[in-house]
DNA sequence: CTTTTTATGAGGTACGTGCCTCATTTTGCT
DNA sequence: AGCAAAATGAGGCACGTACCTCATAAAAAG
């Protein structure tokens, strides 16, 4: 049997009380005693049985996920991934909710955060575009007691541990590598699209992506940035565009989480292989591009992992503990043909 | 609040008693009342409390990892993982052991299983080479009551359920695209690497490999798997023979998880760049490997993610639980340069 | 209808920790 | 030394579930 507080309090020669001050980090107890204590629980090995611990507390945990409302495929995947986990943490006292918040104005989002309030949210994990209004909400909520973790996209200013997604710049590198690979040589243009450049992530990876192109593959030249703003027919008009301007673009980085529209336009124009194509995140839009031979390769962070990940750090930040950054590192994922997971798993594509 | 035994009691119109009957699969209750049960359970949304339960049960699960001996790079990383989780998993009243076995042997391996009795351990993590012996004793074990996953390789006719690790075939197909797409339509001759040829993991990586080497790559020739039996300076004569008897070799596949020696092999004949190298699992030397160029991607499995994989197996399997099988698929990483986790992470690298 | 069998109810104890109160001891201070 | 303040001990209740016993009610069998 694993020890208790009770072999705990014997082992270091004081009572009950005194070995739950410690524990609970209580006042009151003399700064040798608490040694004391805390040598015993080396000695015997004593860990405090977590189960038992929230059920006497009677603890919940609150949580929320602030997304964006408009209905791209991976915020899609990210939803389905929250009410998984919402399910699978249920038993454990975990509540995952998640709303919806309009991009557009800054100024609703402050608002909107600005609303939730300790006693019916434990904390937030908040995507949503780079804004100092929106960066200032964040910051009283915490002072509020809401704790705050920043999904994907972050805020200025914001400490890493705040934040949970890919390093975008190593994104934005790693396709470049990608395509200078793939492109064996050739000389030519690359077509960057975006969804928009205002965002930080965007920023980021567009960062990434020309340094290495600069850096290694001088025969590659990166075309400005194209927008899409979230609008079929202007993506299709603007890709259609690049293409009859540029007779030479032998590439295509399709960089935002949208890459249905810049997809389908590219699709409607060049066959499948003709372009080297590197796109981001894994939906049902970009698994049948890649097998189709429309895109090389996917770049990608798993929702389910972005999801849990959060969960884990708004956890551990609520009861005031240390987390293993290890562990909540999220990786960039290279997916081709060969390592995409299986049919079966397309839908729910969580894998960790 | 969440409701309770207490309230899907009364909502059920039923006894506290008949309640922890159906819950526990209890005999001695009508169909008509258990259906009651159910349905009480729906209409409030009754979750058992897991933590209530387990301390009630004051159920310990006792697991342990059983490993191959070699002290290859990834079997250290992989052992460190475990007592990671160990530690982690303590105050959910989860313990983790390892023990190291002899791989030489079927019989002594199969006669170490069947020492494993289940009042002294509850499920078993199990790493060798596939042989009658092993399999055999692996069924005895489960029907003894000690559950039995099967780590990284596994054994013939098992079911997939029972298989914690990557899809070596798919793994060997990757491998082949990657060298296929970096080696630019080049002619020349694959050599491909393997500690031996008599697990089942390294057959399917080959053969997953060659497929898609013939398909697509008729420029690219494969020569037979050459062994390295662990042997440092085996694997150095057979590496340095086959370039001096093959001038056009252009890349090389090392196969294995142990990568040192051939790596070294490969150093000390040829430049960085030289070659397209793929290797697989990342450890120190890999790393480093990849940061020189020596190697061009790894193709890795995460050893942190194979660890706690196996231990919600495990556990799920203990209580008779059904799994999410989409958490628990082992993807296929592919890294290079710019997506491998920044330094602070080397040590531990575990992102899941 | 009675008897036997089967279902259900009532109630208790246990699990390990958190959190509270109140009594008692020890410490530091003058 | 005497006193206030600080530190510690003793004990109890709570959390939600598991698992037990014993009594009683309902159903099935005769």
């Amino acid at each position: 049997m694993r020890p208790t507080t009770k072999d705990l309090a014997k082992a270091a020669g004081v009572s009950l009380a005194t070995v739950d001050r410690v524990l609970n980090n209580r006042p009151g107890v003399r700064k040798k005693t608490v040694k004391a204590v805390n040598e015993a629980i080396e000695k015997i090995g004593f860990v405090r049985n977590l189960s038992a611990a929230n059920l006497a507390k009677s603890k919940r945990y609150r949580f929320r996920f602030m997304l964006p409302r408009r209905g791209d495929l991976f915020i899609s995947e990210l939803r389905e991934r929250i009410s998984e986990t919402d399910r699978g943490l249920a038993a454990e006292g975990i509540e995952i909710s998640h709303q919806e918040i309009s991009q557009a104005d800054p100024h609703l989002i402050a608002r909107t955060l600005l609303k939730l309030s300790p006693d019916k949210v434990d904390g937030i994990a908040l995507m949503a575009p780079e804004s100092p209004q929106v960066r200032d909400a964040a910051i009283r909520l915490q002072e509020k007691g809401v704790q705050v973790v920043h999904l994907i996209s972050g805020q200025l200013e914001m400490s890493d541990m705040d934040f949970v997604g890919i390093d975008n710049r190593a994104a934005g590198a790693t396709a470049a590598r990608l395509i200078g690979r793939f492109i064996c040589g050739q000389q030519g243009k690359v077509m960057v699209v975006s969804e928009t450049m205002n965002a930080r992530d965007s920023l980021e990876r567009r960062h990434g992506f020309d340094q290495v192109l600069r850096q290694d593959y001088p025969n590659l030249i990166a075309l400005p940035s194209l927008e899409t703003h979230g609008d079929q027919s202007r993506a299709q008009e603007i890709v259609l565009n690049t293409l009859r301007n540029n007779q030479d673009v032998i590439a295509a980085y399709i960089m935002s989480s949208e890459a249905r529209s810049p997809l389908n336009a590219l699709h409607c124009r060049t066959d499948p292989g003709e372009l080297v194509v590197i796109a981001h995140e894994l939906t049902e839009r970009t698994r049948s591009a890649l097998l189709n031979k429309e895109v090389d390769a996917i770049i990608a962070q798993n929702p389910g992992h972005l999801v849990r990940s959060s969960v884990r750090l708004l956890r551990a930040r609520c009861d005031n503990r240390e987390i293993m950054q290890s562990q909540e590192q999220i990786r960039i994922e290279i997916l081709i043909q060969e390592n995409l997971i299986p049919d079966g798993f397309a839908a729910s594509y969580s894998a960790q």
